[in-house]
DNA sequence: CGCGACATGTAAGCAGTTACATGATTAT
DNA sequence: ATAATCATGTAACTGCTTACATGTCGCG
């Protein structure tokens, strides 16, 4: 009774402790750093930002100066703030490895021909060479690295681990061209 | 229209291919080398089988001798070896980067003081390291690569990811304890 | 006026986890 | 006997994607 461990929700929270925001914003937010470990769609985010409110955990607002607005504006609440605290605390097990789905076609490698074992590989090295570049062009906005207590720090933080990543998928794709051995 | 890639409908072909199992077979395969980059539970697996019989991808055999036997073993059909043989060598673009949810927490560490951040980073430092050590455990046992036309080469390359892919995590986790600045 | 970005939602369906259920076989 | 493993299933629920739906605002 505990698969549920509502990451969307402390996502959110966490992006509102920062400052007030719109669903819309939140959205943007997850297409930014957020991306490279994780995304939700507004499809997602919208019904839980009711949630959320049904549960005191933020308010929304929906009017400025007593006139009504298009926007719905999020702000997180005490009990959020508490919350999240909580959870950003807790120090959780490692994760079972990620799914993979490439890596299932490679697990039946032994049935494929080796020009075809060879064009997957290659597809798949020269797209991950692609992210690779553009996660480098991110980080060198960087001339040094941002300050612990500094909002971006997280940023810079995900960012580098992206870089590993895709670095150690890259290597690992080299290895299996390489064995081959054409 | 197309999020369903139906993954386990492979990867349960692909086992089957190799020769004829029970779905619990099925469950214990995911358990070993598949649980590197994806784990199914018996409770997904068993109406799945149902489906790809419904499907006629797979055959269900229940008696053995006339006899009536408490085992299911699946075989796969024609149909569903030329299903998956399409699917095998299908040149797919690649997945978004995984959800990591530690990832989610390192991205709000701004929001958390110093110990609590290196609490939590070198307690996941000690699980992967650990999980090194039983992947390298492993890999040991091969003294030597096998063929890439025996059913131990996929094994064989999936393993050696997961090892990348913790020493990648690893290398990551250093590098933020470094950031701390103790 | 039309186009793209802003802004918010719902519905249907697939994917996956947890828990509930049951019963047979095997080893101690 | 009794506990562990073998063996098969269902129900309820969370999580996530795709598609459907609607309307506003600013710019050229």
């Amino acid at each position: 009774m505990k698969y549920d461990s509502r990451a969307l929700k402390y996502a959110i929270l966490g992006l509102l402790l920062r400052k007030p925001m719109t669903g819309y914003d939140i959205s943007k937010e997850f297409e930014k750093s957020i991306s490279e470990f994780w995304s939700a769609k507004h499809s997602q985010i919208y019904p839980e930002l009711k949630k959320l409110v049904s549960e005191n955990l933020i308010t929304c607002e929906t009017e400025c100066n007593g006139e009504p607005r298009r926007k719905k504006l999020y702000t997180i609440s005490h009990a959020g703030r508490q919350d999240f605290g909580v959870w950003l605390r807790k120090n959780e097990d490692i994760d079972s490895p990620p799914k993979d789905i490439f890596r299932l076609r490679t697990y039946f490698f032994d049935l494929l021909d080796k020009e075809c074992q060879y064009e997957l590989l290659s597809t798949q090295l020269l797209q991950h060479r692609r992210r690779l570049l553009r996660l480098e062009e991110k980080y060198k906005k960087y001339d040094t690295a941002p300050s612990d207590t500094d909002a971006a720090f997280g940023d810079y933080l995900v960012l580098y681990g992206a870089i590993l990543r895709e670095k150690a998928q890259i290597h690992w794709l080299q290895t299996c061209l390489d064995h081959l051995c054409l």
